[in-house]
DNA sequence: AATAAAATCAGTAACGATTACTGATTTTTA
DNA sequence: TAAAAATCAGTAATCGTTACTGATTTTATT
């Protein structure tokens, strides 16, 4: 890997991506960021968020919208979509890495760790709908 | 919805779906269905993929390779994702239904269920490597 | 501080997976 | 067996993302 130069676009979109608990996507960050440097590119959105989650700085989150999300929080937890308005947030909740213990038990094959995310309809969704409860995904 | 009508496409599809185990792209789909009828479409398979998987005949994979992958196989059961070949396959292990209520403790809205997936090194590409464990996902 | 080398950039073109459109063809209903 | 509706093949368009290019920044070296 190339050495790691310094650059204000990067800095500038983890800075930004640490503001947010809502997890945006790479249109997000660069819509915001364009505020503060209109010249920047989606190209260059992109290649970072990339770069960071290639060097560990932040983690994208693949929820099966068909849209990646970051996070700056590296640290394990677990995520919630919403069915209804696609909205990502973390969960509360203990580990439940011994899932990967359970999966291996019988598989011919390594098994790394695993991937879940969560769905049904969010606090804000549930609220508006009343009592519907009818998840999409 | 409009009524269904019978489609020679569309149960080709289906019957070629159901005699593989490995969740095929819609692109091998494709490719396999148009042995036995050279003139059928891309757009038809799509199509018709997305129908079957919206009637829950067959189910759609996001497995986050960026590439949806089919599983005429409804029943609950989890998936493995090699991260050195791509490969999807079945894992046979119990149900962990239960991360769901855990996850649903401290949540404010409605947790519907989750999704999961597995990754690491299968057992051909474990074989061919030797000892190497790097997982790259 | 000035300079050179390397990384990064903005802008844009290209890409791959998927969806949408169109007029022709099947399938079903009556 | 004819009309209505769903489906089709073929193709164009869309969308998220990546790759390319010559210009600009950053860093290391004088």
């Amino acid at each position: 890997m190339a050495t790691l130069k310094h650059s204000r676009q990067r800095e500038m979109i983890k800075n930004f991506l640490m503001t947010r608990k809502d997890h945006p996507t790479a249109d997000v960050v660069y819509m915001n960021v364009r505020q503060q440097n209109p010249n920047i590119s989606l190209g260059t959105v992109y290649r970072n968020l990339t770069l960071l989650a290639d060097i560990g700085e932040i983690r994208r989150l693949r929820v099966g919208d068909g849209v990646d999300h970051f996070d700056a929080d590296t640290s394990p937890h677990y995520h919630f979509v919403c069915s209804e308005c696609g909205c990502v947030s973390d969960l509360e909740m203990d580990s439940i890495e011994e899932i990967t213990e359970i999966a291996g038990a019988n598989f011919d094959g390594y098994i790394a760790g695993h991937i879940t995310y969560f769905y049904g309809i969010c606090g804000k969704c549930t609220k508006l709908n009343g009592t519907e409860h009818t998840a999409k995904m």
